[in-house]
This record gives C-alpha cells, structure tokens and sequence, in this order.
DNA sequence: AATCCATGCAGAATC
DNA sequence: ATTCTGCATGGATTG
C-alpha cells in the first residue's frame, strides 16, 4: 500500500477552499500536473506550432469586410437565488485549460457536453445564460455560443473572465454545470460551481478510505442510489468527493463499455477498484443508477 | 480516416 | 499599442 497520510490534513483544506483558490505557487502547478486525476488526460499545453502567416489562398477573391463587432454586453442578471441541493443535477464538468483561464475570458465547452446538457443552439451567436454560482451569493452572465469549425461546431462560454477572476481559477481547476430539476425550465435553471484542482492533491489511501466510509454510511446514501451530485454536496465537508467521483464514473463507464461489447445485462451494482496512486487501490460498491443522467 | 478541441492568429475595435 | 473577436490549424483522440 502507499503511504498513508493522516485524515486531518485533509480535513484541513476545507476551511481553505475560499483563500486557496486564489493564488497558487509554481510547485502546486507542478503537481496538478503529475496527477491522475483528470477525466480524460490533458492534452500536452506545451506543444507549440510553428508561426506562419495565413495561406492566402484562403482569402476571398473579392474583398468581403467582416460582419460588424457585437460588444459582449450582458443583460443584467436577474438577483441569486436560494435553491434546493437535492433537486440539482449535475451535468458536466469541464476542466480548465490555459487557454480556458487566458484573458480572453472564454472557456471552450466539449461539444458532447454541449449539445447533451445545454439547451440547442440554431444561431451562432447562441444566448445569454444567468448561472447562479452555487458557492456564492453571486449570478454570472455567461454567453453560450458557438464557433463555426470545418463542418462542425465549437462551444464556447463567453464573458468568462469575472467567474474566473472570482474564483480565482487556474489552469487544471474545474467547472461545473448544473441544472434545477424542480424549478424553471430553458436556460434559468443552470447553476455552475468551481473547484480548485489544489484540493485534490493530498488524497491518499487513508483519506480516501475514510471518505468512501462516510459516503456510504451518510443517511441520503442509504436510501437513494448515490448519485453525483450528492457526492458534491458531500464535497462541502470534504472536498475529495468530488475526485472519489470522478475515479468511480471513469471505472464504470470501463465497465460499461465492456459489458456491452459482451452484450450482457445490464448489473445493479458493481464492486471496484478505486486507483488512488500506482500502487494503493481501495474497494468500494456503487448502485447503477448513479452513471443516469 | 474522421472528428475534436486547445490555442494561434489576423483583422477590427478601442484605448 | 493593446484588446477583442471569430475563425483556422493541427496534434490528440476516437471509431
């Protein structure tokens, strides 16, 4: 087994999630970076292309002015709003690149996630949504649209710049949509939250431990299939749920994947491994019906 | 091979 | 000179 850390440090970075996200040092970096935590491995940030000008071919033979500048002018945002934790659902996360974080203040949405959680766009230049932050008394006017790429499409929130100051986000940390299932319908019922990648650094075999203990022991987790967002609100006393998420969706959807090439029935519960570094894994169980959305 | 997506880049707008 | 905006590019990933 890997070495075990004692639970209490983890413990401690609850009281930090606010004063941490907002500065990193160049060695938490380095360490975000040698984790394993993320949903789909990173691309490598430090591939560079090589400059060039714009093949003129491209251009137009006749000269074509481009379409007038559309100011990014938010409507204003309607007053926060109290919601219920248990009627949110989580939809998707994205974790931020550098680009993501750049002054550019746009975030770039994987398409999958786009067009499965959001509402459908038929014009390029999409709508404005009013994500309440789930974390502050704060309403963030984003700009859901898209970018016209060879024939297909990329997503991108604009206006990203104040939610990523606020939290004081950096590349490698998250973002995370979700939807009110109870209250509103269309684009008024989305709620975002974000979360430093910095929390997940001191996971170990005993911290994990502990956390999966009192997941499956915590009284909603009785009674209720365990879904994500439970498990994100849980996060509110232990940030590591969240990534103990993340390990378990990525375990089962390589089961899944599995159990439909051998056309096998569909299982109500599952046992496995929870792979916290190389050499030190944890057992757990989870119901089905945590992976629908 | 086709598609995705991180980000580079040019031109327009603004300071 | 700098920032903003929309799109293009090509390495990585997926089928």
């Amino acid at each position: 087994m890997a070495k075990e850390e004692d639970v209490g440090s983890a413990l401690a970075l609850k009281g930090n999630t606010t004063s941490t996200t907002s500065t990193k040092t160049a060695d938490q970096h380095k360490q975000l970076d040698g984790q394993p935590v993320s949903v789909s491995k990173p691309r490598e940030s430090s591939r560079r292309r090589k400059r060039y000008s714009r093949n003129p071919r491209n251009k137009p033979l006749l000269f074509q002015s481009r379409p007038p500048r559309v100011p990014i002018l938010p409507p204003p945002p309607p007053p926060p709003r109290v919601f219920n934790q248990l009627s949110m659902r989580f939809l998707f996360e994205k974790r931020l690149q550098k680009s993501d974080v750049s002054p550019a203040g746009r975030i770039v949405i994987h398409k999958k996630d786009a067009e499965m959680y959001l509402p459908a766009l038929e014009a390029k230049d999409g709508f404005w949504m009013h994500l309440d932050d789930m974390d502050f008394m704060q309403v963030w006017s984003i700009k859901f649209r898209y970018w016209p790429n060879n024939t297909s499409r990329m997503y991108v929130f604009e206006n990203t710049r104040d939610f990523i100051a606020g939290h004081g986000l950096a590349y490698g940390d998250f973002i995370m949509v979700f939807k009110d299932e109870e209250t509103g319908s269309y684009w008024k019922n989305y709620f975002a939250r974000a979360r430093s990648f910095i929390m997940a650094v001191p996971v170990t075999s005993m911290t994990l431990l502990t956390c999966i203990t009192l997941l499956l022991s915590h009284s909603m987790t009785h009674h209720q299939a365990l879904n994500p967002s439970t498990l994100l609100f849980l996060d509110e006393y232990l940030s590591i749920y969240l990534y103990i998420y993340i390990y378990i969706r990525r375990e089962i959807k390589k089961k899944q994947k599995k159990r439909r090439k051998r056309k096998e029935n569909y299982i109500h519960v599952y046992h496995f491994p929870v792979l916290v570094f190389e050499s030190c894994y944890i057992y757990g169980y989870v119901v089905c019906s945590f992976l629908h959305k």
